[in-house]
This record gives structure tokens, sequence and C-alpha cells, in this order.
DNA sequence: TTATTTTGTTAGATATCCCTAACTTTTATA
DNA sequence: TATAAAAGTTAGGGATATCTAACAAAATAA
């Protein structure tokens, strides 16, 4: 049984070696920055994880997960996302008030917990942030997320989130006709004025890249595009 | 901010002072028996509740809750039940199951959380075992709770829980007429073989001391008979 | 009332997770 | 490539929460 800080470490070389960016390996000073510690105390955790086989770490070199390792972080991923989907949905929380209490959430142990409450949510695909959630076998599939500003001509994508939670925001995506889980389709970009041309359920509308940055979307013509990078090692 | 041990400490001397005696202090002994952990562990957390002015303690003698030891214990006891409340009646867990779980959950902390897990369980007013739901005020009504088999004839009460949660047991329950919150009368105790005649939605029925011992009621024509026994002090 | 048992306390140790300060290795730059 | 900067490590220490072993006080029994 893991301890809620090492829970946390083994998180935080998930996020920053598979979520943030390209990399696979993390160093100590940026993983310690994440976690809001010092150097010296995250480097004591590392050989700790090591220890238990659940990092790859060597002196002097940058960390990774081990398979294990990775299995675990998954789950307390998969954890935080079903509880911020719950207190989302179930409970009424915005956007921006579920993550400070799924961080103290996701480390109640109790497999039938979580069994049970992604039952409860429908199974849910995305959390609140529009964020995937892992399956119940450890599947954290990485879909091209980005904003609809971001996306490309001629694709489809789907709505999972928003960045933006005031209510002038809000009203004005039911304006468009936009809700979440729609299927968006990106039909032009005006290079005159930047607006993007989009259809939804059959209607076209014009938005600005404003507008479009704060829509939360996954690609549905993009996919496997993210292969892993050839580690580099001495 | 309280850590979990504290809350745990807390909790544990409201439980030994209030709840399963005529107590009003506790012992270390007994403290550190209910938390399993040794005398001494327990000695070192009185001497520090005490500085935080949460427990009364001295040397030698009883340790008991000072106002605000009492309003946080309260509330801890309050999430227990709200989260047990929810794992049963939200995710089905069965009754002996939703202690564990609670025991974690009970510490996370975010008043919204628990406000709106009260909203979404329709503000209980007990938990599956029976036990009272303090409420958001506090407020920790000792109610008259007991098993059928020791009310009083002439009584009216109400079903809370039971006791044994198993299929046949469950079923006879129902048989009987017999489903949570139910209004029953205790009609007449039977002297030739101790049956207790009792009445439910009008329908009669006779039952024995050990199928009425597995019943949990609150009786609702007992209350207020407990009153605060007078401290003995030197 | 003295002796024994029970209850409670203290001292010293361990494990976890965090820190600061000083040091070492690696990387970048000039 | 020599040196400065960045990154990483080690040593030593603090807080929390636990333990064991030895001791002290209070309660009980003879």
């Amino acid at each position: 049984m893991l301890s809620t800080t090492e829970e946390n470490y083994l998180k935080a070389l998930l996020q920053l070696t598979l979520e943030q960016s390209p990399k696979t390996e993390a160093g100590t000073n940026g993983l310690a920055a994440h976690l809001g510690v010092k150097p010296a105390t995250a480097n004591d955790m590392l050989k700790k994880l090591k220890e238990k086989k659940l990092i790859n770490y060597e002196k002097y070199g940058k960390s990774s997960l081990t398979a294990q390792g990775r299995k675990l972080a998954i789950e307390v991923v998969r954890k935080h996302r079903l509880w911020e989907t719950f207190l989302y949905e179930k409970l009424g929380f915005t956007w921006d008030e579920v993550h400070e209490v799924a961080e103290q959430l996701e480390h109640i142990q109790s497999q039938k917990l979580i069994d049970r409450l992604d039952k409860l949510l429908n199974y849910p695909s995305f959390d609140p942030h529009g964020d995937i959630i892992p399956t119940a076998k450890g599947e954290l599939k990485m879909p091209v997320k980005k904003t609809l500003n971001e996306e490309e001509v001629g694709h489809n994508c789907k709505m999972i989130g928003v960045k933006d939670n005031s209510a002038a925001f809000l009203q004005y995506v039911d304006k468009v006709g936009l809700s979440m889980h729609n299927h968006i389709k990106v039909l032009a970009r005006q290079t005159y004025d930047e607006l993007i041309e989009i259809e939804v359920n059959g209607k076209q509308s014009s938005v600005s890249p404003r507008f479009a940055e704060n829509i939360v979307i996954v690609c549905e013509d993009c996919e496997k595009k993210n292969k892993k990078t050839a580690k580099k090692k001495a």
C-alpha cells in the first residue's frame, strides 16, 4: 500500500512524462517544483520509489515510471477524474472548484468505491476539464485534446469542456448552439478576420478565436498521431 | 486545521464519553484501546490536544472534550455518517461495508462537499446503522435508540436499521411487513412465550425476541429521558 | 493500612516527509 | 575548453505519530 505522498509523486511523474509534453523522463528539480517541495525532498523520494521498483532512477539522471509505477499512477489519475466528475455532475460544484477536493478524494483506498462511482456516473470518458478518464483496465489514451481555436479546418471534433466558466461565456456558448459532447465540424477559417466557421447539429456559425480558445475539444480525425519518441540513453 | 489523527482522537473521545455509556470522561488506557494504539501514544496526544484547548486533561486524571473539541468531534461524526449513508443509498454498499470506507472519507476537508452531500441525500436523519446524523448546526441529539426487543409495551417507534444483514433475515423482515422508517406500535408482550405483538401500517404481527433484537428502532415516546448525570470531581 | 494490581507517565527510539546548507556533477556559455 | 550556471545530491535536523521499557500514581483488595 502506498502512502498519499508516494501516490502524489507517481502522479506527478506521470503528468510530467506523459501529459504535458513529449518528454518521457523528468528531472528532480522539475518534479520537486511540480509538487511544491524542495529538490532534496524529491531526491529522497526518488530513491525510495526506485527501491520499490516503481520508477527508473539513476544518480544525476532523469526519472521515469516503470510499468508497475505507471499502472499505479494511472489508477490515481482515474480516481481523481472520476471524483471531479462526481463533484461536478452530482454535487453541482463548478469547473474550477473540483480539483482541490479531488486531490484529497483520489487517495481513498477502496476498489469497490471507485467501481461504483464509475457506474453511478455512467462510465464517463471525460472529466469536467475535458481530460480523459483512464478506464478500469488502466488504459490511458491520450486523445488529441486541444481548443477549438487549434483545430484544423476540415476536421470533426467533440466539445468536451470549457476553459471559461463565467455566466457570460456560458450563455454565449449556448447561443451559438454548443453544449457538452456536441459534435463540431470546422468548415473554414477566414483569413481576413480570423473568424472560424463551424457546423453544429447541421447549423452553421462563425466564432471568434477568443471564443474558440475557451472551447475544449477532442479531435476525431487526429487519432494516433502521438507516437512515442525514442529514448536517448548513454 | 487538525490532522486526521487528531480528528480520530476527538471522535474517539466523543464516542467514549457520550455514546457508549453514561460516562462523560474517558481514561487514557480506554482511549488508547479504542484507537488501537498504546497508552503512551494516547498520552502524548492528550497533552497535545489539551495545548490546543480541545480537551480537558490533567495528569493522572480522566479526559473530556471542551466545547470546541466537542464541536469538531461532532463534525467528524456528521461527515462519517453522511458518507455511510451515501455509500449505502447511492453506491449500493451493504450495511457492513460502509464503515471502513467512511473512516477514510470523514477526513476530507471541504465544507461545501458535506453540505452538498447532505442535500443529495435529502438531509437524512439516520445512517445505515440507525445512528443519528448530527445536523449542520452541530446538534447531536441522542434519541432513545434500542432494539425492538427492548421497547416498552404501548410505545410507538420507528425502524431505523437492522443488526443482521443476512438475506434470510431481511426476507423475514419483509414478510412481517417491516421496512426502513416504518412506524411500529408495540401492542403487547405475551408472558407465556415472550412473543411481541406489533402493529405496522395497520397490520398486526407477532415476532420473536430473537427477531426483535435485530430490529433497531428509535422510540418516539421516550424523548428527553436521558439527562446528564452530575460530574464527580475532587 | 499495607500490598498488589491497574492505570497513567516519561524517556528514548523509529519511520515518514519535510527542511536548509553545503557539496558535486552535468550542462551551457563565453 | 575552461568556467559559470543549472541541476542534482548529501548531511544533518525538525515535526508528527508511533513504539517499548521502565517508572509513578491511583485504585483495589487482602
